[in-house]
DNA sequence: AATATTTTGCAACATTGTTGCATTGCATTA
DNA sequence: TAATGCAATGCAACAATGTTGCAAAATATT
């Protein structure tokens, strides 16, 4: 393994302003609680999704972290964070896969993501709209829905000016 | 990659010279309609969609159709029925690029595929519920809807019994 | 600190999708 | 219906995306 440099050394935890602290706990944290070892690649992605307000694909990552981490680690910790409960991928119109942070009450194995999601068609941010709720669908006799994934694009609120 | 034997019975339509001619003079209709050239590959991967009672990928085609049209062909194909209102794409939560027919109120570029998508996830069938609209969401201020997609994934008919 | 376990990087590969260009086939007009 | 113009196809080469096995490195455990 390459780096050595860490970005956010320990020393800089009193001058470094309180929210940032909060993020890097909050960050080992979610690992621990999920039982995953608290990797560099696995806290710097996990950062990228709590600082990100949209979701995020798998080549943003990759084009962000740049040559940091390979490729397939990229793949596997994104695949272990689904895995766990902790992202969750979002189906899109443009069927390019993305994930996105998954409220509390996802565990492993078990998603909970009945919110709906929002593809801006212009600056192409994807917002997850979690107080807006997929409402139940009355489905034609024998079929039994598992999942109902509604996604919605147009223009969001900040290319709406 | 002479595929003889023919899976579904399901409406079982006995498949008098008739109702083969209607058929390829429909295919042969809704190229012309869209200022198509009619081709054969067209012709082929139109029938395709014709006598599918689901979705295709564009996996399917390929598979399908053997060596018999190149893979480039299919891309182009595929995409050109999109853009002229034939086939639309329909978002999955395994993100896997699927198409089916349009009704017939699209036309090239302007798509009201308005209805609920169903995947069965036992045996992979894409289902167009035609007659199960998506109901209409509310969004937060300043966001302005242009396409809403509905994905219910689960069960279907023929796999539940 | 030593050991056991997990994760990572690398390499090699498979699948999926895109582009340019010469050739082929369709459609149009004479 | 033969000639001609234009669109579609096949091919090759490439780019992007995703998967797997294994040795090396990092993490967790004792």
């Amino acid at each position: 393994m390459k780096k050595t440099a860490v970005v956010l050394p320990m020393v800089s935890l009193r001058t470094t302003p309180n929210s940032v602290m909060e993020t890097q706990e909050r960050i080992v944290d979610i690992l621990k609680k999920n039982s995953l070892s608290v990797t560099d690649s696995r806290k710097k992605i996990l950062r990228y999704f709590l600082e990100s307000d949209g979701a995020l694909a798998h080549a943003d990552i990759e084009h962000q972290s740049g040559t940091e981490f390979d490729r397939v680690t990229i793949y596997r910790t994104l695949q272990t964070f689904v895995d766990k409960g902790i992202i969750h991928t979002i189906p899109t119109a443009d069927n390019a896969v993305r994930y996105a942070l998954c409220k509390d009450d996802c565990y492993a194995g078990h998603h909970h993501d009945d919110h709906v999601h929002f593809m801006c068609d212009q600056c192409g941010t994807t917002y997850c709209l979690d107080h807006i709720t997929v409402p139940g669908i009355s489905l034609p006799a024998g079929f039994k829905a598992q999942q109902t994934d509604l996604v919605v694009s147009g223009i969001c609120s900040k290319c709406n000016n």
